[in-house]
DNA sequence: GTGAAAGCGCTAACAG
DNA sequence: CTGTTAGCGCTTTCAC
């Protein structure tokens, strides 16, 4: 039924491994045969079988695609869509399969990545998520498999090639445009507290304050999630100051929208009343009402460096791999005002 | 290097083929030599190599994922990430991959789709979209494999195994929603018009709006793109009619998200000048400024359903599947109020 | 430039 | 219940 190699070879008058070198495209085949061959293949409509070729070839030219556990609310973050978007630009140029890798927690996403890597299922992977203390990559690194982490790591960076932004200049960035524009009572608003960016954020937002001589009290910097009930309680949170912030540093696109809608809920009115910034550039922030200021953090470009850097990684194990820094941009729309009876600012 | 089912076999002082029975889990081993087997291939920390597996097995328990083309706008709907959800729920638990399967454009996606399914790396196929004429469908029909459409088919009905929603039905539901809460002139915004989604939610508003006396202009329907762009075009189409709709059935979340923002810079408001309604309850619906009020089309039962459905159509092939329609329910939140000018209608 | 043959790591009859 | 043996479909030395 199925059509072989064999099919092929008997029918173009060659050898197997002939049409194995045809396949291959091995230079130490006449352009004629490699012809004839060739023809042969389409008249039978003949495909490779992958898993037999993957099975002699120790090389299976796919790599797993490693997303958070399906079950935690940034799953649904569009930044994934987005980085796949860049992973699948390049993989698909250099014809690598992606497998999906992930599970219901996180225990089931580290088996997974366990039984996909020793099934030789993949030969690299690309990390699209980390957290403190990740098993994944301490077994990754262990075992010396080839992955790339979008992200910065926790610990061994010098052993890590990973695609991130510089987060913290990208705050400093944004909270030095607040203090330009007049703000000087700045609150901050992360997700998970545990992650990298949210800290490395955190920290180009306190530090510039510092700088510009202003202070950020604990009260004024909330860790929430990405849901309508944690953008309530970090409004409810806000609420409470004696004085209302009028600019909060937010650190991504989709928290944004459930604070600034909340804040309408109490009718505290975005960006008359506080302005806010948030981070990604998310596919939606200029559709949302109002569209977001917000730091473009080149989503795209970070997944195809990633799919780059994990391809040349396999493909030339010698070479040694750069992580990268991918640039940021911060652009400014609808949620953010210069605060303007603050003349004294603009001195 | 490797440890192969050989080294657990010498190890364990039994044949490879007990091994592999062990590894299946075979119900002719005794458990005495189960236990044994399973020691020493913890002690030497085995896992099989799943390419040896499939190609011995012509069974790879992965499926493909296949996902629109990644330069498509449609690619970051949040629709997907849902589905995903839904797939991956369902899979893991059945110890399924899944492949992910797209390309740049539609021509890339196909080809993508028949070397993985020629190279037997997947046992069947998921299609999270499809459109008219789609020549993935054909193939797949053509050549008996197993697969299953998120969606409905455009031809072929009777052959083809597919999740859906009635969205005939609920787009009827929300039209008589609005008509019930004093709306008479209502426009519809839909976004690829080759899709059968758009076209069946336009059925069911225009029979609705028929039935109930009211007339629909061609003015009033517009297609548009998932951009905003496409929204502000379709408002300032809008914004052509001699009189203003007081309400708008858009077909998806992130296109009314676009409307919404678009016609609160001409100073529109919604919901008190123009009441939306739209479809899927996507993630941010509730995070909406306002809330949206839309159909939950339960998107992640929709991918569970297809997850189930393919994987039961790979294990018992002779089984007869049979199609799925997955129920809905309009949430009403912020986006749509009663129409209080219009007396007449309570009566 | 091409062919013959061994083998990648596993499973599946067939025997016993 | 377990072992022997012959592949699965391809690649890769090693010859010639």
């Amino acid at each position: 039924m199925t059509i072989t190699i064999k099919d092929v070879a008997k029918k173009a008058n060659v050898a197997p491994s002939t049409v194995s070198r045809v396949i291959s495209n091995s230079p130490r085949i006449s352009e004629r045969t490699k012809r004839k061959v060739r023809k042969v293949m389409d008249e039978l409509n003949y495909h490779p079988n992958l898993n037999a070729r993957s099975l002699a070839n120790r090389s299976t030219k796919s790599i797993g695609l490693v997303l958070p556990p399906a079950l935690d609310t940034s799953f649904h973050n569009p930044f994934f869509a987005e980085v796949i978007r860049g992973v699948t630009a390049y993989s698909n140029q250099k014809e690598y399969s992606l497998y999906f890798i992930t599970g219901n927690n996180e225990k089931e996403v580290e088996q997974t990545v366990i039984k996909t890597v020793r099934g030789r299922r993949v030969d690299g992977i690309i990390l699209l998520y980390s957290k403190e203390n990740d098993t994944i990559i301490d077994y990754l690194n262990e075992n010396k498999f080839p992955f790339v982490l979008v992200g910065k790591p926790y610990h061994s960076i010098e052993d890590i090639t990973y695609i991130d932004n510089d987060n913290y200049a990208a705050s400093r960035e944004v909270t030095d445009y607040l203090i330009d524009h007049g703000h000087q009572k700045i609150a901050f608003i992360g997700g998970d507290r545990n992650l990298l960016v949210t800290k490395n954020r955190l920290r180009g937002f306190q530090d510039t304050m510092l700088l510009n001589g202003f202070t950020v009290s604990d009260e004024e910097i909330i860790f929430t999630s990405f849901t309508r009930d944690g953008g309530r309680n970090a409004v409810s949170q806000l609420l409470e100051l004696e004085e209302l912030p009028s600019a909060i540093v937010v650190t991504d696109d989709v928290l944004a929208l459930g604070i600034i809608s909340v804040l309408q809920e109490h009718t505290i009115s975005v960006p008359s009343d506080i302005s806010i910034v948030s981070f990604n550039n998310a596919i939606f922030a200029e559709l949302a009402n109002p569209p977001l200021t917000s730091v473009d953090i080149n989503i795209y470009q970070l997944g195809y460096e990633a799919s780059k850097n994990i391809i040349s990684k396999i493909e030339e194990p010698d070479e040694i791999e750069k992580s990268i820094i991918v640039p940021h941009k911060l652009i400014v729309r609808g949620t953010s005002v210069k605060k303007e009876n603050l003349e004294l600012v603009s001195s």
